[in-house]
RNA sequence: GCCCCCAUCGUCUAGAGGCCUAGGACACAUCCCUUUCACGGAUGCGACGCGGGUUCGAAUCCCGCUGGGGGUACCA
């Protein structure tokens, strides 16, 4: 019998949502959600120098916002709370004395100090660093000299030393690491009596009864740890699953360093980017629906995803795909979904001017053109503001010419007989000015374009007359035709 | 240093020994559509890191090399 499937994100709030973990906690989220199970959302907040709540709400914001829900968290809770690991300290404490009174665990007193003092001799001999397991051998007066002293110990685990560690990755394959590898016994709970990740992630994935341990493969090393606890706790492993790392075009882990805000979910969030593009070009890195399908809902992605499908070669941040899927959703989304995601880019422009049909007249147009709701502001300039900016190079040069003079003057003439309501219309008397003039294409378009939106490329010529409506194609013609 | 993981077009990838003269998408180029621009459509450019095996047959399996990445904490 098979158990209900349980997966878990759990980032630690240390900074704002990471790229990174937002697609660790996608896969998580398809996982669960195919295969009929719980998706758990669990904060590692044990590092009590970096967490911050406010990172906290952007995690959690930035999820929902990709479009993911969580069966049981900290926010809405379940049958496993707490879902904090600083609310469960002393049942961190009590497993851990409960190695100790096994024999599994002991007390160690070695200073940070003493400890670097040996990583610096092994380096120096040219060893690999790890510790000598001291603690294991103290004698009563050693460990009553230490307590006089005022040492606080840690807690260490002991790592047997001649073993190796193996179990089969859902994404990796059967993976082997020697326990000799690993560095020694390790700490599970530091000297502040707080318990060490490695410790708390399997206390709780126990607790919590996770069956699915997705994460990051920069966790490989670690997981070898924390079979040796699973063990030592009498407990089957779940099974785990190692997501290729998403590094930059040189190939270098994304770093908040390196990259700047670029690594956050939040940065794309206020360049304009869809939650939807956002979601489907993370979920497609490192995973292939079938039938090479690129653009896909959440609910689809839920419906397909498949763990053995996904690549076990790193991925690449790749903005050029990301834009193009945001084009695409900004194409292809409701109009007014995308006018109501617009308007807060617009918030600089009186928008009172023009009725809510006419804003989104305008983003109709505009979004063709755009891959991104940050670029709309520019683009839409000529819309909102009462002045337009004529380039030199449009004024000095094209603007000049007497043909384009004779368009405008023409156009200007015949402001009256537009149908103003009708794009095509608009464009047909220009095409009708064109005939008569005998000019067509750019010395026919352009001219209009420049006087208009102060460049010779843009949205549908027709719909931006009708958008913009006669007074303002008056005023901003005639402030041109006047004698310089 | 030691350990682990990975390796197909510039990028994301399809490929589970013959269906592969390697398919799709992004980007790029050209053309078409549009009496401008964008959108859209079509075409093109373009890859199995190297060397050994195994096999009738290897992008696919094995070994070595090279390259890249990650890990080696009282961080997570």
């Amino acid at each position: 019998m098979t158990s209900k499937v349980r997966a878990r994100i759990a980032p630690s709030p240390t900074g704002h949502l990471h790229l990174g973990t937002a697609r660790t906690a996608l896969y998580n989220f398809l996982f669960a959600r195919k295969e009929k199970g719980d998706f758990i959302l669990r904060l590692e907040d044990t590092d009590q120098v970096r967490s911050d709540e406010k990172y906290t709400d952007d995690i959690l914001d930035g999820l929902r916002w990709l479009g993911m829900n969580w069966d049981e968290g900290p926010d809405i809770g379940g049958a496993y709370a707490p879902y904090r690991q600083t609310e469960k300290t002393d049942h961190y404490e009590q497993v851990a004395h409960k190695l100790i009174s096994e024999g599994k665990a002991y007390f160690c007193y070695a200073t940070p100090e003493e400890l670097e003092a040996l990583r610096e001799e092994q380096k120096n001999r040219n060893e690999s660093q790890r510790y000598d397991n001291r603690g294991r051998h103290y004698s009563a007066e050693e460990v009553d000299k230490y307590v006089k002293e005022g040492r606080i110990p840690v807690i260490r685990f002991k790592v047997e030393d001649d073993r190796i560690v193996s179990w089969h990755d859902a994404i990796k394959g059967d993976i082997q690491i020697h326990t000799a590898d690993i560095g020694g016994d390790m700490v599970i709970v530091k000297s502040s009596g707080i318990a060490i990740y490695n410790f708390a992630v399997v206390v709780d994935d126990i607790d919590m009864k996770m069956t699915h341990v997705i994460r990051g493969e920069d966790h490989i090393h670690n997981t070898a740890k924390q079979i040796l606890i699973y063990e030592a706790l009498g407990v089957q492993h779940p099974i785990f699953a190692h997501v290729p790392l998403i590094v930059d075009t040189d190939r270098a882990k994304l770093s908040k360093r390196k990259h700047g805000e670029a690594v956050h979910i939040l940065k794309y969030r206020t360049d304009g980017y869809m939650p939807e593009a956002m979601m489907n070009y993370l979920a497609q890195m490192s995973w292939t629906p079938p039938g090479e399908k690129e653009i896909f809902s959440v609910e689809e992605g839920c419906a397909m995803f498949d763990l053995s499908k996904v690549s076990k070669s790193h991925a690449i941040f790749d903005i050029k795909k990301l834009n193009w899927f945001n084009a695409h959703y900004l194409k292809s989304l409701p109009l007014s979904v995308v006018t109501d995601r617009a308007l807060p880019f617009l918030s600089d422009y009186n928008l009172s001017q023009y009725s809510r049909e006419k804003l989104e007249a305008i983003v109709s147009l505009l979004r063709d053109g755009i891959d991104t709701l940050g670029e709309i502001k520019n683009v839409s300039a000529f819309f909102f503001n009462e002045k337009i900016e004529i380039p030199d190079e449009l004024g000095n040069d094209l603007l000049k010419k007497d043909s384009s003079r004779k368009v405008l003057s023409k156009v200007n003439e015949s402001l009256s007989q537009f149908p103003w309501d009708d794009a095509k219309g608009c464009k047909a008397i220009i095409d009708g000015i064109g005939k008569e003039l005998g000019l067509k294409g750019k010395d026919l378009y352009w001219p209009v374009r420049a006087a208009l939106c102060g460049c010779t490329s843009g949205p549908d010529l027709g719909a931006t007359l009708s958008i913009l409506g006669e007074a303002r194609v008056r005023s901003r013609i005639e402030s041109l035709l006047q004698p310089c």
